[in-house]
RNA sequence: GCCGAGGUAGGGUAGCCUGGUUAGCCCUCAGGGCUGUGGACCCUGCAGCGUGGGUUCGAAUCCCACCCUCGGCCCCA
């Protein structure tokens, strides 16, 4: 028990590390391309915040923590909902467009497996205050990003919107609550149950659009299709638009991208809204990337009605995929060791590594004073490529050796030429 | 939460069916052989049967429960 860590929870060890750092590098980068800014919340919120809005899949595999004046606090399954919160308080009158990234721990009590941990990062991309289908369109292009700057080149994204069922059935009378079970039926799946919940309240012509609707995928065309099929139900219809509009905006800038227009998609928050996409990679089922539009969350959290739409990375089931796939990552080790021989070397040493260091080049003395020998079997192992020797005659010379471990070859160096030799053969 | 397969030193494995020496091997790690060249080699050492019960003279081995890991379902990023 001592040396385990809680089940889902992962010690990350160097090499993970490495990866997922990589994978946020690309992302602040992405923040900083396209005007992000990064904000941090709370990893423990109330209960409160994630009541509302998130599903009921979420709601009920959230960590609970109790505190000590009896208030229910919640480990954050996702960072949305306080981001939201967040523009609906102190950020209330901030300028919009407003546009916000964070990069955080998330916590669910699901059942462990590949991809799917109780603790796992999430990069996310919001932008409020714009109903325009060109900020929806800006998410999408963000998230093709991410995964094109990590050389991911294979990614496919899911188009779908959630105002064209919600359309059909707010024209029929059904209410909001009705209108989420319905949904989180249809994201389960269970077709004929979403029917039943909402039982009689629907019209045969209305049953009959929205079954032929939820088995409607495909491209471009499918989406025109679709327009025919709604044209008796003008909010449907509307939603439909809006959703061809932004996928042609998208295809405008990245004609080549893998996509499918699913009119049976739905998602398991609640929150959204209008526009929801999914994007993933082509030899995994899961999906790495979600988000869409949420135009209520920031009105509902009290703060004024603000139109939002965001995505969710998967920070961690990005860092899986690279490693599985073995990805090549920048090695961390430094480039040079440096062995002495000598105790009169000692202080020579430390100088050079120092000089070394303020000219970008990473090095490291060898402070254990191993044999020279054990040295280069030591830098081998580590991965570090060159191996520094000074002794007596390098101190008698002004100077240092260098042994090139890859290219198998040895010079003396003058300690002076030293930084450039090393940054010429890098 | 459900179904399936598994858990032997830090990693990888043999042993399990058919209970019986001190649980073997490879890598890693530590110390030494070894005072400036060993991308080594040799010697020595540290460290393990997931946990708890049960059966038995005796359990890594058979039985039960739990824990954990890996797949799959469900769901999600």
């Amino acid at each position: 028990m001592l040396l385990e860590t809680p089940r889902g929870m992962d010690d990350l060890l160097p090499e993970e590390v490495r990866v997922k750092r990589k994978i946020e590098d690309v992302i602040r980068e992405v923040y900083r391309l396209y005007g992000y800014e990064e904000v941090e919340t709370p990893t423990v919120e109330y209960l409160a915040l994630f009541e509302a809005k998130s599903g009921e899949e979420i709601r009920h595999r959230m960590y609970r923590i109790p505190d000590i004046h009896g208030r229910t606090l919640v480990l954050r399954p996702e960072v949305t909902a306080s981001i939201a919160r967040l523009v609906a308080s102190k950020l209330s009158k901030a300028p919009t467009p407003i546009r916000l990234g964070y990069i955080a721990d998330c916590y669910r009590y699901d059942e462990p497996q590949w991809g799917r941990r109780r603790r796992f990062w999430h990069g996310g991309l919001e932008l409020f205050g714009c109903t325009d289908p060109m900020a929806d369109a800006e998410i999408v292009l963000a998230s093709y990003d991410v995964f094109r700057m990590l050389n991911i080149a294979d990614t496919w994204f899911r188009f779908g919107h959630v105002g064209i069922v919600r359309g059909v059935l707010g024209e029929c009378g059904v209410g909001e609550r009705l209108q989420d079970m319905f949904l989180t039926a249809i994201d389960r799946k269970q077709v004929a149950e979403a029917f039943e919940r909402v039982g009689g309240a629907l019209s045969d012509e209305a049953a009959g659009t929205l079954q032929a609707l939820l088995q409607l995928r495909g491209d471009y065309t499918a989406g025109r299709k679709a327009l025919d099929i709604l044209s008796p139900w003008p909010t449907a219809s509307k939603a439909c638009e809006n959703l061809l509009e932004i996928v042609d905006e998208v295809l405008q800038v990245r004609p080549g991208i893998r996509y499918v227009m699913d009119f049976g998609f739905a998602r398991g928050l609640e929150y959204y809204t209008g526009f929801i996409f999914e994007q993933g990679v082509s030899d995994v089922e899961i999906s790495f990337n979600g988000g869409g539009r949420y135009d209520r969350l920031v009105g509902l959290f009290g703060g004024r009605e603000t139109p939002a739409v965001g995505c969710a990375i998967g920070i961690t089931r990005i860092m899986s995929y690279l490693l599985r796939v073995g990805a090549p990552v920048e090695s961390s080790a430094p480039k040079i060791l440096i062995s002495i021989v000598s105790d009169r070397a000692r202080g020579r040493a430390l100088h050079v590594a120092t000089t070394l260091r303020e000219n970008g080049i990473p090095a490291t003395v060898d402070v254990s004073r191993k044999r020279v020998g054990d040295a280069i079997e030591l830098a081998v192992k580590k991965g570090i490529r060159y191996v520094g020797v000074i002794g007596e005659r390098e101190l008698e010379s002004d100077s240092i050796t260098v042994r090139d471990l890859e290219k198998r070859r040895q010079d003396e160096i003058s300690v002076g030429r030293l930084v450039d030799h090393l940054k010429n053969n890098l």
